[in-house]
DNA sequence: CAAAAAATTGGGACCGTTCCCATGAAAAAT
DNA sequence: ATTTTTCATGGGAACGGTCCCAATTTTTTG
């Protein structure tokens, strides 16, 4: 089947020189007549010659082209990441592919294939909750592309990555509940798989210890955060003989699903339960009451994830990373207080 | 450069047969023993071999995969679809590409490039609100590459599309303002660049016509979608000598923003002004109030679209459309009632 | 003006895969 | 046993671009 693409052997054929010259006058060498690089140019524009990339990165070994893994994108976090990372990523002259995982560790595997078998040249991951076998990202680091990960990095490997402070995070935000007179704080937790889940836990339980009080384990509950559950889970905290007077969500969706028990309940926020949540989604400042949250710093997680991963493409000497410490940036977080925590002074 | 990856030569050397064979085995040939297929299989699995996608839709002409290009995807309106092109295309054996425009021209144009340059086989398209100029489509279109637009189709073209009735929504949407005794309805319309803003108008106004409202002027404002904006037309709006009872905004973002500008100014909602949005938004239920809004069925868009693009890429005989009309599928909307246009009865 | 240097161009290998065609081997039919 | 058919394999072209090397032309230099 012949392809309705121009290519170069057609301008060759037509100008009666050499695919050499025409691909020369094409990509900028120097060593081109003026008189000849224009007329390609010319019959290129004309007859829309549209460069073969797939010729191009099979011959060369090499794509341009970086792809993106997240594990879903119904929240606001992981699109305005992505945002960020397409910020860099073209002005450095890289195309981005966005894999989306909904959530499916066999998605992700299958994704990394599909990225693989594209000979992408890096790929900045977030990786679903499901997984728990990292086989397909050493596969890709046996294969020479570098991986750069954020928000959820996987603590078996060793890998470049952006994060922020989980654990620091989550004690000022359990911190802000306890300071606001609150003493018994249930948590809504991720699961286990992820470590940023476990960083929030730690968080949580720290800053009820340094305040001397006591921990209730029937006040935290890890889930595998399908926002239905929230319901049931919620429910049960209310239900207990003495309900919990505030609560610390896993995340924003987590928070918002649980505002709507309690407001379905007939309780009021924060009066009876003050609630914070994690991430400053574009809905938390949305909700009623204004829900207080933990903010990331999105767009510049997205760009710094980018740029380290620039650092790896562009390292003359390839980083081994089973021989030394891969690098980590740390952003900061900010707490961001509204009326789920803090009634509004009228 | 020697390249990392395994590859069928490297799989004929050790096992000391041709290319041809290996690749036989591998591609599921009929005319090969099973006992070179299962010793070229399993060496296949402990070298880790990976097919190099680029080779062969380089050689084929034939990639197996699709782009989806989207103007943006911070509301939950596009990612929705996108999920719902994945199941069908994934489904179908094809991989899907995701591009994002930011709402700009420029990348639209270079995404497109992109994706033709890496010769996918077709593409689901939603423009940017700036795309006036539509030859990057025809451009895909002369190469042979089916496009399906969705949400936001031009009219200058004859391409297949997946919309709802924008037009017939708008309408009803009003009508239901009307219907709670509403007369001072003021519309917060898209640009005229975008059809379904056009179309969401004119719905608007032969609404009001129906019922004998007379149209004014003073309450018809045109803007570009950067929301930022939507805080000086309200006010322009709510400074009015006679200011508005009800507001229809092009989309839910929009009506949020103005929810918040009604509030900051004291006025009650519904009571002083009732408001109505579209798309049905993740966000709609969650704002205080519950945001009225036109329900569209994202996930059954994006899976529409992809049916129609699978039987453009499966006709044996490809589909002209500079000579027959491209088809249309239409999906119903749905009126949600919440409490921005309903009081809630205590 | 001849020789050397520089600029421009052409030729062809290479990248990994599929697929057509040819060849050889085994199985079936006479 | 010989011919025919079927099955299994190998060889090599093709896909579109880049790039190295050689050939040719132009320019510079002594």
């Amino acid at each position: 089947m012949k392809s309705k693409y121009t290519t170069i052997i057609d301008i060759a054929k037509q100008l009666n020189i050499s695919k050499s010259t025409v691909s020369r006058a094409l990509t900028g060498h120097p060593n081109v007549k003026e008189h000849t690089r224009k007329a390609v140019l010319e019959l290129a524009s004309t007859m829309e010659y549209q460069r073969n990339s797939l010729a191009l990165g099979f011959s060369k070994h090499t794509t341009h082209t970086v792809g993106i893994m997240v594990p879903e994108f119904m929240s606001t976090y992981f699109p305005s990441v992505i945002v960020g990372v397409q910020d860099v990523m073209q002005a450095a002259g890289y195309n981005v592919v966005i894999c989306q995982q909904n959530e499916s560790y066999e998605t992700e595997v299958a994704n990394m294939k599909l990225l693989l078998s594209y000979r992408v040249d890096g790929i900045i991951v977030s990786h679903t909750k499901e997984t728990r076998n990292f086989d397909h990202f050493t596969l890709a680091q046996r294969r020479g592309v570098p991986l750069v990960f954020f928000n959820r990095v996987p603590e078996e490997l060793n890998v470049p990555n952006v994060i922020v402070n989980d654990y620091e995070a989550a004690f000022q935000a359990v911190e802000h509940l306890i300071r606001i007179g609150r003493r018994r704080i249930a948590h809504l937790a991720g699961p286990d798989s992820l470590v940023n889940s476990r960083l929030r836990r730690q968080g949580y339980l720290d800053a009820l210890k340094k305040h001397d009080i006591p921990y209730n384990p029937d006040l935290v509950l890890s889930y595998d955060l399908t926002i239905e559950k929230v319901k049931i889970y919620m429910k049960h905290f209310l239900d207990l003989a003495t309900p919990p007077d505030a609560l610390f969500a896993i995340n924003d969706p987590t928070a918002i699903a649980a505002m709507e028990v309690v407001k379905a309940k007939g309780l009021r926020i924060p009066q009876d339960i003050a609630i914070v949540g994690f991430s400053n989604d574009l809905s938390a400042g949305l909700v009623y009451p204004g829900l207080t949250t933990v903010a990331q710093p999105t767009g510049e997680i997205g760009r710094m994830a980018a740029e380290m991963l620039l650092q790896e493409l562009n390292a003359k000497v390839k980083n081994d990373y089973s021989i030394k410490k891969a690098p980590t940036t740390q952003l900061p977080t900010k707490l961001i207080i509204r009326e789920s925590t803090v009634a509004k002074k009228k």
